[in-house]
DNA sequence: ATGAAAGCGCTAACAC
DNA sequence: GTGTTAGCGCTTTCAT
């Protein structure tokens, strides 16, 4: 049995399909009796409509592309619930793909997006020469950039404000007396770590604690990464009675090196993460970090870009900073 | 500046449209000469194809939904991203739906699918009429059951071997010398619940253990399930040494409770849990689980469903069933 | 090996 | 308030 078509249900109404195609649409004023039976006629046949000849005609396909580096990294499913739900109300369905920072996967995926007519895309992540962005840009698909501005007007952003809420967590550490504190970041140039790192480096200068480069290590955004870092301290001999590591990840492999050390926590050294995923919450003990709204964040690229796609917003690009706040747990 | 159509390609290289088509298809011999015309046309232009065209007129969309309940619930990503790895190859993309296990949101979703005309939908989770489902396949929509059975042939499905595996675990504790084995379940008739204390009452018998009440709760799937389930034991001064909870989530907050009554583990209890999400691995101590193998999962579906869609498998729906393993860690 | 033309299902001028 | 018709961009008979 094939779908029932618009010029079925017309047929059955006893109209025509344009009149069919207005009293769904709502764009053309149509009697009531001609709505009644085009109603019931939709309700017998199980009319559904084809969406992909809909989008030939209209070049709206109320569709979006949502491009992470990796859906399993637990910040990830939940910006995307939060596009979902920003989204699913006004009818726009997403097409989610991990890259893995492929520059490959990415300029591939967002090829096909193109192909397949979606009416924007919001990259969580950016590999791709700005000269390629324009041109999608030109073709009237709309962009929010997740997490950075791609030194480049292409679209609206929503960022975290790195700097200033990892100075806040650092003071926080500060404040509880902490003086040799540690800084547990990722590469440089890659990810948020110089942020945070700057983050780090203002509350220690605002309180007058000099900084010692000893303190500082840039080893990655895993849980490994932590751990390695604070063994490479203790084992250098390194003083330091609080760790500011970049995110929660790291953090947990900071908590697995002092426990491996028989170093307690937050006794012998404090320790604040960065994102606040699930995972911050469950480790023993709990962890002090920054809830990076992940599901706000989603729910802002959503609503920003169906305003940018229907036109409600218009001209000069926005830029969003969502700030953090601290999360006080066991750990710091 | 507007996307360049077949026919510009066609102008271009000085053949027809018919023959860009096939040069692209490979559906059809085409000359090296007019071959190596289209290409260069193609990469002049930059053309990409109109996927919704192509889509109108073949009937196909290379598009695959899945829906999941949460994609928020750490074992969704994982099979997302498992999903997905299987399927891109092919040239399919995948739409994601949470529903939250509201009917309501999951009809609507499957008619939009429908309406969209995706190759076909792994479904996560139901609470859909079987009626309705079956009209799908009537039209041509393949479906991959993933988790359940729903009880009827709709398609292919891939599960947990919940009760045996349980069961694995449950005779590692005994293995260990364990006897007063609790069971910390979900719901009854909600979930897996029901099949995996099956499995913790299998191994009990097997080993000649018999089984008692006091020591079975069925609160739920959730950390506080697990803390709520051990509180109660503690307070009712059930003796016991070990716990076999029905997800990791439960086991964690099992964890929780022991901690606060000042109970060690594994010396005083032993605590298994279920489906080893990341947290498993997080926690203090690290959880003895059974790999649920996610992403494996998400990998069969996928394929099965691109089999399905291609004719590659014809016949009598497939029921996989992806055996757990035990993960040997620190809390059991 | 190649082209002309029909048609997938819909919306939106345009005409009444 | 309603209908006729062209056309969105592609694939695929059918004819050569």
């Amino acid at each position: 049995m094939r779908q029932p078509r618009i010029e079925d249900v017309a047929r059955a109404a006893g109209v025509s399909t344009t009149t069919v195609s207005h009293t769904l649409t709502g764009k053309r004023p149509v009697s009531a009796t001609a709505q009644a039976r085009v109603r019931t006629a939709i309700d017998e046949l199980g009319y559904s409509g084809n969406a992909l000849a809909r989008g030939l005609r209209t070049q709206r396909t109320l569709t979006i592309a949502l491009v992470v580096p990796d859906i399993t990294n637990p910040f990830y499913p939940v910006v995307a619930r939060g596009v979902q739900d920003a989204v699913t109300e006004a009818g726009y369905q997403v097409v989610v793909c991990s890259t893995d920072g492929d520059p490959g996967r990415e300029a591939a995926f967002v090829r096909d997006m193109v192909a397949r007519s979606v009416d924007g895309i919001i990259l969580g992540l950016l590999h791709m020469p700005s000269a390629v962005l324009g041109s999608l840009v030109d073709r009237d698909l709309r962009i929010v950039l997740l997490g950075h501005h791609a030194g480049h007007q292409l679209g609206d952003s929503v960022t975290s404000d790195n700097r200033v809420s990892v100075a806040e967590a650092t003071r926080h550490l500060i404040a509880a007396g902490r003086t040799r504190i540690a800084f547990v970041g990722g590469e440089h140039e890659a990810g948020p770590g110089d942020e945070r790192q700057a983050g780090y480096e203002d509350a220690l200068l605002g309180a007058g604690i000099p900084l010692d480069p000893a303190l500082v290590s840039t080893t990655g955004y895993m849980r490994v990464s932590g751990s390695s870092a604070i063994s490479q301290l203790l084992a250098d001999g390194v003083v330091f009675d609080a760790v500011v590591a970049v995110n929660d990840l790291a953090a947990i492999g900071v908590l697995d090196a002092l426990r491996a050390a028989g170093r307690t926590v937050p006794g012998d050294v404090a320790v604040v993460g960065f994102d606040d995923i699930d995972a911050a919450s469950l480790v023993h003990p709990s962890l002090t970090t920054i809830d990076n709204r992940a599901y706000e964040k989603g729910t802002l690229c959503g609503r920003l870009l169906i305003q940018r796609i229907s036109g409600e917003i218009t001209g000069d690009f926005r830029r969003i900073v969502v700030p953090g706040t601290l999360v006080l747990r066991e750990s710091a």
